[in-house]
DNA sequence: TATATAACCTACTAATTCTATAGGTTAATA
DNA sequence: TATTAACCTATAGAATTAGTAGGTTATATA
């Protein structure tokens, strides 16, 4: 009796010991730049950083930025379609620039991938939309500190191309 | 029979349309700004507001600033918990700030309620995570950039105290 | 013309988070 | 002793994310 209680505790102790190893090694750090987002970067920039404008498949990409093909395939598509790239069908096609590299802001790219660059939709210059809950956005404390955010954030990914980030090594 | 067949074009014509106009009115703009954190930043703007330092309630909170109580009651348990309320029981209990408004900077609050202020783990500092696909930071064409962002926010929100934004009206 | 290639398309799913709601317990005041 | 308001625990619907699966279409080459 006095043992199987013991091995009770020690059987709770064991499975709180492992829910909290999991809680830990698998805690979830909040990313505001989806993987999306992230993956179509790398993607754009290991494209512009070929000097020939050969078309390039998703399958070198995938395998040298570590991206699931499949996502990458609809990443790409995406980027294409809202006219970022050019694609060629069949044996050596794939995805090519359209602009120069440095003519590619990265808020434009931003906001196709993720969509708003502003914290919140009401201080969105492309994406606004009205909070439920203000009465009015100008008594409203977080409106103006969010509108000064947007617009220190819009200035560092104007001024960086896809030149800039892809120059980099 | 062509009766039917055009009953059945227009029956697909207006489902259709109903899932483009659910589409549209309910679209998602994604907030990067949790209402937690929202929310957090408005009842502390509240209570700093009040110029004698009586214990605000809950309640009071939410009706003014159209929170549910009850998500609020989560909020401010938190922020008591994390050391930037005091907190009393009882008729005439409630919530009160323990520091001066101008010395709370915005960092800690958000730090606190929404977590990394970076966009992406890999350059946070106070919430550091490696990237799984990256081999090296150093080659990152996004590191650099989200580096840049970053510190451009920290700037902004080390700057706002909890004094600037609940002076503003 | 046949075959291989690589983009393109549709549908689905597991895991996770967000935004609460429900229903209580504890401590302080009148 | 009754009321008040903070405190605590559990749960749940809705939505998103990050893919996977399994195809079809168009193009180059043999």
């Amino acid at each position: 009796m006095l043992i199987s209680a013991e091995c009770f505790r020690f059987d709770i102790f064991v499975e709180k010991s492992i829910i909290n190893v999991k809680k830990s090694i698998f805690e979830y750090i909040r990313s505001m730049l989806s993987k999306k987002t992230k993956y179509g970067i790398k993607a754009l920039a290991f494209i512009a950083k070929k000097a020939d404008k050969k078309p390039v498949q998703t399958s070198e990409i995938s395998k040298s930025e570590n991206i699931s093909q499949k996502f990458l395939e609809s990443i790409l598509l995406e980027l294409r379609k809202s006219g970022f790239l050019g694609s060629k069908k069949g044996k050596g096609g794939g995805y090519y620039l359209i602009k120069e590299p440095k003519d590619i802001q990265m808020t434009a790219v931003i906001r196709v991938l993720e969509g708003p660059i502003a914290m919140v939709p009401c201080v969105s210059l492309n994406y606004y939309e009205k909070c439920d809950d203000c009465p009015s956005e100008e008594t409203c404390s977080v409106h103006s500190l969010m509108i000064q955010v947007r617009d220190s954030t819009l200035k560092v990914l104007g001024d960086n191309t896809l030149a800039d980030i892809s120059a980099r090594k």
